[in-house]
DNA sequence: GCATATAGTTCGCGGCACAAATTAAATATT
DNA sequence: AATATTTAATTTGTGCCGCGAACTATATGC
C-alpha cells in the first residue's frame, strides 16, 4: 500500500497521478537497465500503453534514451531503453584536510576526479570549491550538467539553507550553497556526509527495497545517517544522527563536544590509535592505516586495538539496534579492509543485543567510505530528478527554459 | 512537496488522486468541525467543485453529516459538516495488572469505559477481552462500530500480526488479534502502548504539523514512541523504541532485560521508588502515586527522588536528541502532575546537551497516560479509515457488503 | 504459408481535478 | 421595494491520465 502520510495537507492534481509513476518507471530504469518497455509494464504493474506514453515522456525530457535491440526466443524483439549518460552531475566531498571534486554520470559512474587542501577559511572555501567544479566541468564539453552534490563534514539546514554545524571544518552558520551557486549558475545540493553514505547505499547499493537503514560511517569521528520509512532523517535543523556523541560510560575519556565518554571516543579510528598508543609507543604521524597495514602482518597489538574498537562499535550499535531496530546496519569505515575478521566481532556483540528475533544483519558498505559519499553526493542530485514530484520540477524548468528564450 | 519515497515501487492509477484528497478533505473535517465546503475549499486549495464532489462521496460513506447552518456578515449561509459521530470504535488498553476496554466515538471522546483485572494466560486474555469488547459493544446499540484498537504494553508484529514481545504481561509470540477479530466479527488494531501515545498526540492532540516527534511514556518502564518524517518508526518485528533498554551506565544496576544501568533504571516510577527508600524506609506497598502525593506535601526526600528522577528523564532525553533530534518530545507519566517544578529539571537537562541551535520543546502529554493510550488505540482504527489510501479501503468494503448482500 | 508469441501503438472509456458559468440565499444600498 | 453586492454551492465543459481492448509490427516454428 501506498505510504503517504497523513500529516500531509498536500493535496493531489491530475497530474499526480503521472508523477508517481514517472518516477516509479523512471527508476526501474534506473536499476534494471537495459529494459524494455514490455519489462517495465511487467515490472511496475502499469499497462503496456501507459508506460510507453510515460517513457515518450521521458525520452523527450532527455533523461531516457534508445539501447540495443534485444533478442527473444520467439515473437518481435525489443527495444531496450536505458538512462542518458551523457547527462552528468558535479560532486563534492569536503573534509577537514582534503576534499574531492568529480564529475559522475547518472549512473553513479566517475569520469573525473581531483583531490584539493581544505582552505580553513569558508568564504575562501567556496570559492575554491566554485573553481574546481567550474574545471571539472570544463574537462567534459560534451556532457549537460544538472546540479551539484556536495557531501560535507557537518550539518545542513533546509531551512535556512546554510551549514549549521561543521565543528570538524571549524565553520558554523555558514553559507556554502549560495556563492556555489552564484559562481556555476547550477543548483547545489548538501548534505551530511552520513546522510550521503544512506543515499549512496539506498540508489546505488544493494540496500533496495530496504525501508530501515542506518549507515555507520567512521573515520576520525563517528556518524550516522538514519533511514526510516524508506526516508532520511534529518530532524531539527538536520542535526539527527549524532549517535557517535552519545555518552556509553559517563566516567569515560571526555570528548571534543564537552561530553565524557561519547561512543566516538571508543569506537573511531582515533580511539583504535589511543589503545594502540596504550599499548605500545607509536611513532609521530602513526595513522590509522597504518594501523590497519600492521594488522595485515598480524601485529598482535595492532589486533587488540582494533579488535577493541570493533567492540566499541558492536557496542553503540546495541544503541541504536534497541532505539530504531533497523533492518540493516552498513558500517562505512576504512576498518572494513579487515572485515572479515573485525566484521565477526561486531556481529558478535549486536547479537547479544537483541531481546527478541533475529538481529538486523549488520555489512560493511558496498564501496570504500570516499567512494560511498561521492557516490551519495550524486545520489543527492539525482533526488531532485527521480524523486518526490520530480516530474512538476521538469515542467518548471521547461517553462523557466521558455521563458528565458522568449525572454 | 508531497513525501512519496522513492523507494516505494506502487504505482498510481486513476483514482490516487481522489483518494489522497478525500483523505486531506476527511482530516480537515476532523480538525476543524464544524466547516463548511467552501472553507474546506480554501484550506485544502482544492477547487470549490471537487471539494463538493468529495464531500458528497464522504456523505455517502456515512463519514460526515450534515451540521448547522452557519451565519456570515452576509452573502448566502454555509452549510457546516461535521464527522458522523454515530460511528464508534472499540478500544483497549492491555497493561500488566489492570487493563481497559472502552468505546469511543470518532472523535475520540469516550462513550463508556470498564476496568478489568489482565488475565494471566494469554488465550485467557484474548477470550476475555473479546467478551468484554461485545459487551461494550452492546451497550451502544445505536452505534455503528468501526473497529476495534487495542495498545497494549508490547510489541505487535506487523508481519506475523502476532504480539511478538510483552515481557510486562509475560507473553510472547502470542495471536491476540486472530480470537479478537473473530470474536467480533470485527478488524482489531493493535499497537505497543508508546507507539499508541504518538498516534494519539499526532491526531488529537496539538502535535498537528509537526512530523518529528518522540513521545516518552513513563510508568513501571520507561518506552519511547518515535515518528520522524510524519510516520511511525516500528522497526524490524515493531521492535523500535526500545531506548529505555539503552545503558546509560555500564556499572549501574541490574536491568530485567539482562544489561546494566539501562535508562529505566534511572528514569521510572520504580527507579524514583528506589531512591526514596534509599533515603527513607518506605512501608510495603508505598506506590508512585503515595510518593507523588508525598511531594504534593512538600516532602523534601520525596522531591529529592523525583527531581533525581527528572534529572535521570533529561540526561536519557540527550541521547534521543542527539540522535534523532526530533522538533518535540513529549513526556507521557504520571510524573507530570509535578511539572510545574518537575518539568524545567527535565529542560535544563535538555537544554546542556543541544550542540547548536535551539533544543527541542519538550511537554508534558495533552492527556495523562492512560487516557493518550486509549486514545492511541481510536487513533489506530481511525489510521485505517481516515489516513493513506483509505478511500481503496472503502470501495473494498463496499464491494464485501455488496457481495455478502447477494451472496 | 499459417499459427503462435511477444513488443509496442492506437483508440475509446471512465475517473478526476480544474475553472468558468450558473444558481442560491443572505445583507447592504438607494 | 428594487437592486447591487457578497458568499456558498452546483453545474458544465475541458483536459489529463490510466485502463483495457483492438490492432499493428516482427519474430520463430511447423
Amino acid at each position: 500500500m501506498r505510504q503517504i502520510d497523513f500529516t500531509n495537507t498536500q493535496v493531489a492534481s491530475s497530474g499526480t497521478a503521472r508523477d508517481i509513476n514517472r518516477g516509479v518507471v523512471l527508476n526501474l530504469i534506473r536499476r534494471r537497465q537495459p529494459i524494455s518497455r514490455a519489462s517495465l509494464a511487467r515490472a511496475s504493474g502499469l499497462q503496456r500503453s501507459t508506460v510507453s506514453l510515460i517513457t515518450e515522456q521521458l525520452i523527450r525530457e532527455q533523461w531516457v534514451v534508445y539501447g540495443p535491440t534485444g533478442r527473444l526466443p520467439r515473437g518481435r524483439r525489443p527495444t531496450f531503453l536505458r538512462l542518458n549518460d551523457s547527462r552528468a552531475i558535479v560532486v563534492a566531498d569536503i573534509r577537514p584536510a582534503q576534499s574531492t571534486v568529480a564529475v559522475a554520470d547518472v549512473n553513479g559512474r566517475f569520469l573525473s576526479q581531483e583531490a584539493l587542501a581544505t582552505a580553513a577559511d569558508p568564504r575562501q572555501a567556496a570559492e575554491q570549491f566554485a573553481a574546481r567544479i567550474r574545471h571539472q566541468m570544463e574537462m567534459h564539453p560534451d556532457r549537460v550538467f544538472e546540479g551539484v552534490g556536495i557531501s560535507l563534514s557537518g550539518r545542513f539546514d533546509l531551512v535556512t539553507q546554510r551549514v549549521g554545524f561543521a565543528p570538524n571544518l571549524k565553520w558554523s552558520d555558514f553559507d556554502l550553497k549560495g556563492p556555489i551557486e552564484k559562481a556555476t549558475g547550477m543548483r547545489v545540493e548538501v548534505e551530511n556526509a552520513a546522510n550521503a553514505c544512506v543515499l549512496a547505499e539506498v540508489w546505488f547499493g544493494h540496500a533496495e527495497g530496504v525501508r530501515d537503514l542506518v549507515v555507520v560511517t567512521i573515520a576520525e569521528g563517528l556518524g550516522t545517517g538514519i533511514f526510516t520509512n524508506g526516508q532520511l532523517v534529518r530532524g531539527l535543523n538536520g542535526m539527527a544522527g549524532e549517535f557517535g556523541h552519545v555518552p556509553l560510560d559517563p566516567s569515560g575519556p571526555a570528548c571534543a563536544c564537552g561530553r565524557r565518554g561519547c561512543w566516538e571516543m571508543y569506537a573511531s579510528n582515533r580511539a583504535a590509535l589511543r589503545y594502540y598508543h596504550e599499548s605500545n609507543t607509536t611513532p609521530p604521524e602513526f595513522s590509522f592505516q597504518d594501523l590497519l597495514a600492521l594488522a595485515e602482518t598480524e601485529d598482535a597489538l595492532a589486533w587488540k586495538a582494533l579488535d577493541r574498537m570493533a567492540h566499541a562499535i558492536g557496542r553503540g550499535l546495541r544503541m541504536i539496534i534497541a532505539g530504531l531496530s533497523p533492518a540493516e546496519i552498513v558500517i562505512a569505515a576504512e576498518l572494513n579492509r579487515l572485515w572479515p575478521r573485525l566484521g565477526p566481532v561486531i556481529e558478535a556483540e549486536v547479537a547479544s543485543a537483541v531481546l527478541v528475533g533475529k538481529p538486523p544483519r549488520v555489512r560493511p558498505a558496498a564501496v570504500e567510505p570516499s567512494m560511498a559519499r561521492l557516490r551519495g553526493a550524486v545520489a543527492l542530485v539525482l533526488q531532485r530528478h527521480f524523486g518526490p514530484a520530480a516530474g512538476r520540477l521538469e515542467d518548471a524548468e521547461s517553462m523557466q527554459l521558455v521563458q528565458s528564450r522568449t525572454g
